[in-house]
DNA sequence: CAATATTGTGTTGAATTTGTGATAGATGAA
DNA sequence: TTCATCTATCACAAATTCAACACAATATTG
């Protein structure tokens, strides 16, 4: 069961979410501010919380600084301006993600889900990607080529994972920056080059499964589509 | 490619829209209603639809009904008012975005790239283009004639899968310059000219697609028109 | 028909893009 | 701590693309 606790001192929006996160069988604990939250969190565990910036009492951010001194629970805040110094902030405090007010208790749904895969809540559904004699075993993390397993690095396999996912897809460096290495991530847009150069590299007689679309960056050629 | 749905009554606003949004070369299909609409979206996929609420027969909330049935496409309402009963009630039936008439064009442009954005992929639709024996692959940036695979070079692809996108309709070099090139490229207008040449020949027994509108530019030959 | 305007095409040096090896700093394990 | 990866970035070579130009071919006009 995945549970998940929702801080925020405005009750309509912890109705409004809870009620259209019905079809997802959550379980919901609601606070109304900081001093509530840090309570619950001492007899239940949780999967996600969801932290309101503006609370009267303990905010948002002083919460967060609490929750951090001993858990890693992913955390979403809720911050009412979508001002660059809240994200900074909040990024140093430790936070996972960000939703601005007003936002659709959609966004809102769409963005737990990805963050609970991302942390591993929800039991990783065991899927073999399988390209000519490539065989990608995405619960384990660990890639055959024919009888052999390869011994990838953490990047290398992530970034073959990803494009193997979406075969016949072309993607800019900059996408695979952002998906592969994170959306925060700044830096030289020909590091996915060297990574591709690795992974062709131990791909050996496969290597010709990652294209290059010239002038925008790489494609995995999977035969199969979506 | 990002191919974004229209709906409103009011042909004013649709050519609105797309005049303002020329800069950011997306492909704007159109529709007055919401029959128009669902018709549409089973012959293509969208990366947005945008939705007024108030049209004849088939209304906004009828249509953004028929919409999250089968799919979760970013949508954006037009709203005539800026209630909250209207809010609420797009929110319980999946809208993303809101935006009350009357709006201004930067401010629409705006929403919709935010919610491009932020729905995950800014991605291409995974679209096939047809032509005669032609086949424009715009995710994998990847075109077929008959059954062999053209090798274009991101110029030719882009100005054919621009010009393919639309097809019947009669583009000046200027424009084409605009919108394949980008707004701020400056050069020589018969550099098209040289580009349309390259193509024709990878294009062989379907050169015939690109024809010349003399005087004017040139023109996608498509069968289809829109 | 001739004169003019517009488009087609081959060529080419410059510019852009990608492949690759080297390397220093970061990271994590022993 | 030391040691062994891993990672990002750089620089240079190789591959590819591009814009522009000149001239040929074709269409239009009067």
């Amino acid at each position: 069961m995945i549970r998940i606790l929702l801080v925020d001192d405005d009750s309509k929006i912890r109705d409004m979410v809870t009620e259209y996160s019905q079809a997802e069988s959550w379980l919901f604990d609601k606070a109304a501010n900081g001093i509530e939250a840090l309570r619950l969190m001492e007899k239940h565990s949780y999967n996600l919380i969801i932290l309101d910036v503006m609370m009267p009492g303990l905010d948002g951010w002083g919460t967060l600084r609490r929750v951090r001194q001993d858990s890693d629970i992913p955390v979403i805040m809720l911050t009412a301006r979508d001002e660059e110094y809240d994200r900074l902030l909040g990024f140093e405090l430790g936070a996972d993600d960000y939703i601005g007010k007003p936002f659709s208790p959609r966004e809102l749904i769409a963005r737990i889900k990805a963050l609970l895969k991302r942390s591993g809540a929800y039991d990783t559904v065991r899927e073999v990607i399988e390209a000519r004699s490539l065989f990608i075993d995405t619960s384990a993390r660990q890639v055959k080529l024919a009888d052999n397993t390869l011994t990838l690095t953490p990047r290398e396999y992530d970034l073959l994972a990803f494009m193997a996912a979406r075969p016949g897809q072309a993607f800019t460096r900059d996408q695979l920056l952002n998906h592969v290495w994170g959306i925060d991530y700044v830096g030289d847009a020909r590091t996915v080059d060297s990574h591709i150069k690795s992974l062709r590299e131990k791909l050996g007689p496969e290597r010709e499964l990652i294209a290059t679309v010239w002038g925008t960056g790489y494609r995995f050629e999977g035969g199969k589509n979506r």
